[in-house]
DNA sequence: CAAATCCCCTGCAGGC
DNA sequence: TGCCTGCAGGGGATTT
């Protein structure tokens, strides 16, 4: 389940084989709810454009093109992001379903390589912007979780009741922050994912943010937590998993004192803590 | 405006 | 063994 580590680690192992290239062939997937943009529509837009540059927010790759004009990517649940061979693009588009874009990429140098959008679910998606156009979803987004400041955040969660957990989900507070860095971040603050947003001092807000900044760049340094089947760009399973201190380890034993996690259910989000440590 | 609910989709685990 | 149900989750749209 990609969260901002995940697409970070994809964007930097995308990137070097991305940036530089012409896009000299698409092939896309059936009409279908990840194409905010039509399949048909994007493939002639892309077709031939250079990409220049490739950045993330929150949970978004932003690819930039020659043109002017922009590639919106979001991985949703089970999308994966990854360059392979001409030959291994043709294997993948003749065997698997769940393959919704690929492009054929040729460096200047003339050597060819392929990028491939895959996605199980298709919570994912992707939307072509015209030179100039910013997308409305991302014109919603709160600031990324890696640089958004305690009093920021203290200032985004003044009105808000819902559950801190709650809170943290919403990517108009701030962005990238998904169901799992959520509680480890919550663990490591100490702070109760049920507690009233609104109630946080800006001291806790800064707390917080320490905490999400450590478990994130953590996160993006183990290269991701794969779950089921995040994959990295070059195929490669993160590993960050492992250090899990809460999410998916319900009765388990906390690391820090013991007490079995617990886990509750907020806004439909299975919500892993430690009864004893925060409260 | 805030908050709750529903829905998109597929694979897999658990029950019988 | 095999079928069926339920669950997982990001986030936008809709409803309260």
């Amino acid at each position: 389940m990609p969260e901002l580590p995940e697409v970070e680690v994809t964007r930097r192992r995308l990137a070097p084989a991305w940036i530089g290239r012409r896009i000299t062939r698409v092939v896309t997937g059936p009409p279908s709810y990840f194409f905010l943009t039509r399949p048909d529509l994007l493939a002639a837009r892309l077709r031939g454009r250079v990409t220049t540059d490739l950045t993330r927010h929150g949970k978004y790759l932003l690819a930039a093109f020659d043109d002017g004009s922009r590639l919106l990517c979001h991985l949703g649940m089970t999308g994966q992001l990854f360059t392979c061979t001409s030959a291994e693009a043709r294997r993948w588009l003749g065997v698997d379903p769940h393959v919704h874009l690929a492009l054929a990429l040729r460096d200047p140098a003339g050597a060819r390589s392929s990028l491939l959008f895959r996605d199980v679910r298709k919570f994912g998606k992707v939307q072509w912007l015209a030179p100039g156009v910013t997308a409305e979803r991302l014109a919603k987004m709160g600031p990324d979780a890696l640089r958004i400041t305690p009093r920021a955040l203290h200032e985004a969660l003044a009105q808000r009741g819902i559950p801190i957990k709650t809170a943290l989900l919403d990517q108009s507070v701030l962005a990238g922050v998904g169901n799992i860095y959520a509680d480890e971040a919550l663990f490591l603050a100490a702070v109760p994912p049920t507690r009233p947003a609104r109630t946080l001092s800006l001291a806790e807000c800064e707390t917080l943010v320490r905490s999400l900044r450590r478990v994130l760049q953590a996160a993006i340094r183990a290269g991701g937590s794969t779950i089921s089947d995040f994959r990295g760009a070059d195929g490669a399973p993160g590993s960050y998993q492992d250090n899990h201190r809460v999410y998916g380890r319900p009765g388990l034993p906390c690391p820090t004192c013991g007490t079995p996690i617990a886990r509750v259910v907020l806004a439909q989000r299975s919500t892993h803590f430690c009864p004893r440590c925060q409260r």
